[in-house]
DNA sequence: AGCAGCCATTGAAGCGCTTCGACGATTGCT
DNA sequence: AGCAATCGTCGAAGCGCTTCAATGGCTGCT
């Protein structure tokens, strides 16, 4: 294994001028730095990343905090975990991937032995159980999801609030009175879970200032159980055409089920989706969509987190604004009987 | 921050014996051992990860190296990715999260770096350009998945050969003679990825033996893009009745325009599915399918890494074997007109 | 010519931990 | 009772790096 002392050694210097050959942080003259460089390269020199971390308190790692959970759209989150070990590569950083199992416990081990720098969480419930322990430590760290109090936080998030009134606007401009909300399982909304509670607040509350009628309705995955919902849905408010998707997995099963009753999309009933483009693309039923932007998400909490490790950045609640895509899967609602 | 030294002093010990009571490498009298306990407690001790990984050069971190693609099938690489960091949580280690972007630079740098102590490496390609770095490096490393040339190194994997024989045998006992695969992107198998040219192997030459007629097509996800295929498929050969997908997101589009198409699931086609089990009882027709066995692949990588870093272990290829669930999707063939 | 100021470089201290050899105190043996 | 082996604990060295104060050689000014 080869250490800074070979290289400096190598390249006939002391130690600390190939150390500021490599930070830059003090200033190195050209044919120094060139002769060090030579030396690395040919020595093949990898900086200890353990002796770097311990001399500089400094480990350049993000420790990400992705659920565990099976009941939610892995996809998504999958996308978003991806996208942000891209953009903190691409600042310098590697990405610790922590499961939610541990719950509170991984936060206090992370920061408590500088494994990590910064933290970014995922899947925040309203009131989570592990941001008193955020608040109490001076690592930075960032939401991607908002919990009810932000105070002294900083949370990136699609807007699910204004995401929620901006499908039922479109539904009640096209005429629908009778709305549906396909919502996520249960667990979800039981643990409180920030975005499905929000995006349902959003709903309700335009649907109201619309004087719409809304039904909302957790689903399981599985054709079944979106067959069971639906059945329950016409059977409880017969005039429903108007459908909101938030639930990927029952999306595909509710186009199929609308054919098998007979309802032909977008001529008797209209579906919006919330959901990444992707799957509203591809759908067997081009789908109206709001998108639900994983890659700018992952890549504006990094770059928040960037910001705090560097000393600029502060708290702040970063809401990106959603955007209705008109398809195929909504039109004006059939003239009522 | 609290270190060793103030726990030592809290204590009334010296250093070194909290380090021998925190790594049991060293007997401690029982009450020594309670003193010290009590003293971490009381501070809210953690040891520095960096300090300890480079006085150890051990850094208890475990590399993990998943695909950024698209074109693949991203729940599954998920559930594996989660399986791995729980798993390695149980043996003391945390997970890296490393995507494919950086190639094989990734590895250089985390090897040299000793920023890991191993690798697991994902979406192994027949023939990887990462594989002669991992031969040429002392660092313990585990695919999953399984390259063309296995010598010196230790892969896990479904025995996806055998999968594609296990598919073809069942629909040969049913009675079907024409199967049509539905693979994976063309892209999958355009970089020779391990999995999806074993299966096509397994089938072909399973469908040889037994002297069926078998034709592979790829295909993208989407909707439209099943269409195509399936469309083509009854073109060239219309006595078609046996299915076979390897290709998660084409499923649900494929039972959808079988019923367009005004074939009765089993009754006049039989689906045979390689994909998780979740998948194939949540579709709409309950699947007949072999399991992709996401969790047991990466708690065996984390296994097998576990043992090779405890000095236990060689190298060796696991191969799982497949097992067909039969379910509702795969029946006797029609008679033939 | 002489001095301030700057630039490039160095030596040394120290980050918090592990680990090795050493040492006194027991213990078990003859 | 006397000696060897064992046990529990300690001190010190050192892991590979960063960083600070210090140094010496310049340049440019008066």
């Amino acid at each position: 294994m080869v250490t800074l002392a070979e290289v400096a050694q190598h390249a006939g210097v002391s130690a600390s001028t190939v150390s500021y050959v490599l930070s830059g942080k003090r200033s190195i003259s050209a044919t120094t730095r060139q002769r060090v460089e030579e030396s690395i390269r040919k020595l093949g020199y990898h900086p200890n990343a353990g002796a770097r971390a311990l001399a500089s308190s400094r480990s350049n790692i993000i420790a990400l905090m992705v659920p565990l959970r099976t009941d939610m759209y892995v996809p998504v989150m999958m996308e978003i975990a991806v996208a942000v070990a891209s953009a903190a590569r691409a600042y310098g950083y590697d990405i610790l991937l922590l499961t939610g199992e541990e719950g509170p416990d991984a936060v206090r081990r992370v920061t408590g032995s500088g494994l990590a720098d910064a933290m970014i969480l995922m899947d925040v419930e309203l009131d989570d159980e592990r941001l008193p322990l955020l608040r109490g430590t001076h690592q930075p760290s960032v939401l991607i999801g908002l919990p009810a109090d932000t105070e002294g936080l900083t949370c990136v998030d699609l807007d699910f609030r204004a995401t929620g009134a901006l499908c039922v606007e479109h539904l009640a401009e096209l005429g629908h009175r009778d709305i549906a909300v396909i919502g996520e399982a249960p667990a979800v909304y039981e643990r409180h879970t920030g975005f499905a509670e929000r995006t349902l607040d959003g709903l309700r509350t335009r649907a109201r200032e619309l004087d719409l009628r809304l039904l909302h309705r957790p689903c399981e995955a599985g054709y079944d159980a979106v067959a069971a919902t639906l059945a329950r849905v016409f059977d409880e408010r017969p005039d429903t055409t108007g459908f909101v998707v938030q639930n990927e997995s029952a999306l595909e099963p509710l186009l199929a089920l609308l054919r098998r009753w007979g309802r032909a999309v977008p001529e008797d009933v209209s579906v919006v989706a919330v959901c990444p483009e992707q799957v509203a693309t591809q759908a067997s039923v081009r789908l109206t969509s709001v998108a639900l932007p994983a890659q700018e998400m992952g890549r504006r909490a990094v770059e928040h987190l960037v910001a705090k490790l560097d000393g600029r950045g502060s708290d702040e609640v970063v809401l990106l604004a959603p955007e209705l895509t008109v398809r195929a899967s909504s039109g004006p609602a059939p003239a009522r009987p």
